[in-house]
DNA sequence: ACTATATAGTGCGATATCGTACTAAATCAA
DNA sequence: TTGATTTAGTACGATATCGCACTATATAGT
């Protein structure tokens, strides 16, 4: 690699880091009480994907430590979004479901954010991003594959 | 806005989320004991830009409230690696500089990363990040100009 | 000038994130 | 089968992040 396209790789990240920053507050400020993006997010897995995973394969999907992924799964429970059950075919494992408060949860929060990302589409059109989402998964493959090594 | 657009907007934030978590973990690994990303973000904005810049500039600079810029540049100064001065034009205020060991530190850190851009380089050539910075940048102004509203 | 308001930084408490170490269960090796 | 190793989840402690409230200084209104 020629040392003069490094900046342009540390640029992406820094673009990218800063967006998402910004698009974690805007979730947020949507979120009631205690719940944070990352309550969200494992609740939107466990409906994109689908639920009665492990905590574990939710750490890995989402690349968090597996103790952070007990406490997250801890709030989601407290607040009756999960429930928790013992894994059948493993004594020392446990599934997480989602309950219908969840899913109503999630519901809700998808469509409280659908004004601010039409205030973005208005700026952006979707054209534009048929061609940098399938970029960006590209990238977070490689990367992906790349920390396993 | 098409409400069955509104997915893909949500992948594009899923994406940029994911390889934040990703950049950060791959950064993290290459910074010494108690360092983080944020203390470098700062030392590198300090060099990018300027510094004598005031904590509250930089805490909205990064998007972050003023008590964790405390905290992030109290560390900084822990370290040896900026200076915290008097304000000469506002007695509320300081000006932050970085030191010749802020400057060393930051610049090691750049050239520890290299090899992983390359890495990266390898799967995704220059030429087609040429184009996607630039959009990520658009969106990245518009959502910061957004927000102030 | 004097008062009210706004702003810069920080102390403090709450929660999030994460590393280490531990327990219990599963798997592997012989 | 038995003992060693691996794996799933958690308890605990350290640090990061952030909101609230406070102090000191600056600015605006009169």
């Amino acid at each position: 690699m020629d040392s003069r396209d490094l900046p342009l790789y540390f640029e992406l990240f820094n673009e990218i880091g800063i967006i998402e920053q910004l698009s974690r507050a805007l979730f947020e400020a949507r979120l009631p009480n205690g719940l944070l993006a990352s309550h969200f997010a494992v609740l939107n897995g466990l409906i994109r994907v689908r639920d009665g995973r492990t905590p574990l394969d939710l750490a890995r999907a989402y690349q968090v430590p597996k103790t952070t992924m007990t406490h997250t799964l801890s709030g989601l429970e407290r607040h009756g979004l999960v429930t928790l059950r013992p894994n059948p075919k493993d004594g020392r494992s446990k599934c997480v479901w989602i309950t219908p408060a969840g899913r109503k949860f999630r519901d809700d929060a998808v469509a409280g954010m659908a004004p601010e990302m039409a205030r973005l589409a208005a700026e952006i059109p979707p054209e534009r991003l048929a061609d940098l989402v399938p970029r960006l998964t590209e990238i977070r493959r490689f990367m992906d594959a790349d920390r396993e090594e």
